[in-house]
DNA sequence: CCAGTCTAGGACTAGATAGTCCAGGAAAAG
DNA sequence: CTTTTCCTGGACTATCTAGTCCTAGACTGG
């Protein structure tokens, strides 16, 4: 992942304290814009003015437009994956994977699931437009997964899972539903089916549970 | 959606075959640029030279840019329901559901998953952009599911689905999970999550079939 | 075959948008 | 305090794109 901003190697930048939230304050604006009005639908003069910098100062910090969405890209992801690792580092049990999905789903029913997920919905858009963004995106994707698949490591190791499940199936299998379920959600302006989709995914996790007492899911 | 094209109601406008045929070759072409390419990623000169077609034709035929995404989602929704409907309309059985399955992860391999699913890719990028067209989708989804849980009503009346089995929330799931499928597949450039994510979706259905042991399943 | 209406072609315009440039000001270095 | 380097502002340009307009040709009904 370790792409320089276009600064050639030799000739080191000073950056001042000043610059760094500058370009901080550029990725936020930008952040915040495309996420509700996509990112071919946002303009550099909107970010500018959300902003409070100038065109120069875009230009400055990033070569093109181009470089600012592969910038947001990583800005993103590394948001994503800090706010799952919260939720996910931990994950020891079926119960933590009910709270996750609850601290999703209530986290997207606050607009009323209009706006799907921000990784989700650049993939959409770039993939077939940046390559370079799809390939970061992709690796976002996995290291999500990742976080998911590990838990369910934990799981099985502690004997809470059973042997046959496959943690990185059911991580895949479980990422899917959640972005189906954004998506469905997105385009009925409606929770309810991003909750189903999950529900479905958590109760085929469920049904590799060791079964200490109980019937097999039912 | 009854909207006329701009003209007055009273004066209704003779329609020739050329007429027709030419939006339909601007429709057409307008289908498959957008499919690779995205909507607003796509501008009308590209859409009128794919087309062989000229500026006032494409405005005699839709009043503007926005008014042509609107029938194209009408266009690509039709399609996709006309697709489904010879795949989903005499379903009976998990088998059949297995052949569903197939179809598409065959369709989609053919370009490696590279483009995702037609209608979903524009509910992302169109949701937040129009509200006419986001709705349009969402009843299109909407009949989708409808199709699957068709099917899966008529499989519980037959006995082969429990009675406890819920058509549209399996329906839901197994939906969300297609374009969950398409999504990731679409960023990775590879087929397996979606597959993954459909089996998912299946196994969860197959859990809700009535349990005479040997069920047959490919 | 004539008139009126529909269809086609493509040049043209207005506006938006990505990207450039340069002058002035702020911050660090000595 | 002076110099150098970096940062900021915003006017400016070239280009792209949606949308307009005018002319010519084709079809249909009478």
């Amino acid at each position: 992942m370790g792409d320089e901003q276009g600064a050639a190697p030799t000739k080191q930048r000073r950056i001042s304290q000043r610059g760094i939230a500058t370009r901080e304050r550029i990725l936020e604006a930008a952040n915040r814009l495309m996420f509700v009005r996509g990112v071919n639908a946002t303009t550099l003069d909107d970010v500018r003015e959300a902003s409070q910098t100038s065109k120069s100062q875009l230009y400055h910090h990033f070569a093109d437009k181009q470089e600012l969405v592969r910038a947001l890209v990583k800005y993103r992801g590394e948001l994503v994956l800090q706010r799952e690792r919260g939720g996910l580092e931990r994950l020891r049990s079926f119960s933590g994977l009910v709270r996750w999905r609850n601290a999703l789903v209530q986290a997207n029913s606050l607009n009323n699931g209009k706006y799907g997920c921000g990784l989700g919905s650049m993939a959409v858009e770039l993939s077939d437009q940046d390559e370079q963004a799809r390939s970061m995106l992709s690796e976002t994707f996995a290291a999500w997964e990742k976080l998911i698949s590990d838990g369910l490591h934990r799981m099985r190791e502690s004997g809470a899972l059973r042997e046959d499940a496959d943690p990185e199936k059911l991580a895949t299998g479980l990422m899917a539903a959640l972005q189906g379920g954004y998506l469905l959600a997105n385009a009925a302006h409606n929770i309810a089916p991003m909750e189903v989709a999950l529900d479905m995914a958590l109760e085929h996790i469920k049904s590799f549970l060791s079964e200490p007492s109980g019937e097999p899911t039912r």
